[in-house]
DNA sequence: GCGCGAATTCGCACTGAGTGCGATATCAAA
DNA sequence: TTTGATATCGCACTCAGTGCGAATTCGCGC
């Protein structure tokens, strides 16, 4: 568990002592949750489980989550999602949006590829529930993308700009899923996910216009 | 209650007196549902009351539907989904894969909103889970999207079908997005679905190449 | 018509997630 | 040191969903 752990909106001040261990507390859950996922499965893991090797009442865990979803939920994309507005807020404007967001995933996917994130992705897949959630996650940071998007290029109208963030997420996902079974078919030959992204994004451009 | 009710794939055949009961019952309870959960809400409607006012007992519910979300869930974009595949095998081959989902969906979209589908679509917002499995639903659209584009288009590759797909029907459901906004501001004057669509399509074809 | 096998309906008891309430403990700051 | 907010916890409760098996109904071949 060597990867960046899930932790909660750090609002920028120097953190006292409760604060460190609230965020200690929230961690160690996550992780105790997310080693018994891999352990036992997502279903036959129970909360009382989590509860109790985490060391916290049962009841207490609600403090820190809102469902047992949200304990795998919280490593979905960790890391990733935070940098990519910190990210888009850096490329040039002298490019499409699209192609800023093109720019900014591609060197994203080739950082964040943790265990753990690898990890949970897999377990992501074990539930309906958790495989839809999953994706809601996505179009929220399709529409966080959108909004930074128009802090940057305040010129562009935001539906445009929601079209440009819906491709860019779009094509992530796809990429993921041509990844995955990449990994599945050709374990050792595996592309790492950059280049499938890139793949996708080419495809990307000869399928428009829709008019053709 | 007098919309394309939600029913069980039909396996084509002559369906005896057995058959038709059983499509009555989940109708009936899918019909129960969704007016109870426009009366009380979605979390507030027990399954015991469903199963009562459907004339049934609590355990026969989960003879026919998996979960509670699933009775919400047979109403989103019902007959929708089923009619994508025959509208697109009917559009000629001259054109592009896209720019034959773009004139399905705006055929479509036309013809499908119903009084209970837009009802059930209200309700699909008001938990995260329920707006998360639509969303998971669209994803499986996308997928039989692209399996339908691969039998119409065999000598195209599969993975330019569904980047195809994944750009349709992600217009279609920003498209949605816009028009609920839409009503929610001018109810009077808001525009037909499909009008959103093609707009939409508009923007699409102005955002790749993603390099530019 | 008769009876066999499958489909359907149902009751009961059980697990486990999630909530409401309130009591207690801990910590930060005045 | 007091005080108020934060954190921890226990208890009892509701409700969704499952396993099991009994009882009923129905389609169909004989």
């Amino acid at each position: 568990m060597d990867t960046a752990p899930p932790s909660p909106a750090t609002p920028g001040k120097t953190e006292g002592l409760r604060d460190r261990k609230r965020r200690e507390t929230m961690q160690r859950i996550a992780e105790t949750g997310l080693r018994l996922f891999m352990e036992n499965g997502f279903e036959a893991t129970t909360l009382d489980a989590i509860a109790a090797a985490a060391g916290i009442a049962r009841r207490t865990f609600f403090y820190y989550f809102k469902s047992k979803e949200d304990v795998l939920l919280a490593w979905q994309g960790s890391g990733f999602v935070e940098a990519i507005g910190p990210a888009l807020l850096q490329e040039p404007t002298d490019q499409s949006p699209l192609a800023a967001a093109r720019h900014c995933l591609l060197t994203l996917t080739a950082r964040f590829e943790t265990k753990a994130s690898i990890a949970a992705d897999t377990l992501l897949r074990s539930t309906e529930t958790l495989r839809a959630r999953k994706l809601a996650k996505m179009v929220d940071m399709e529409r966080d993308l959108a909004q930074v998007m128009a802090e940057r290029w305040p010129d562009r109208a935001a539906e445009e700009l929601r079209v440009a963030a819906m491709l860019a997420i779009g094509a992530l996902r796809l990429a993921q899923e041509e990844w995955r079974l990449d990994h599945a078919a050709h374990p050792d030959t595996a592309r790492p996910l950059a280049e499938h992204l890139k793949a996708t994004f080419a495809l990307l451009d000869r399928q428009v216009p829709s008019t053709a």
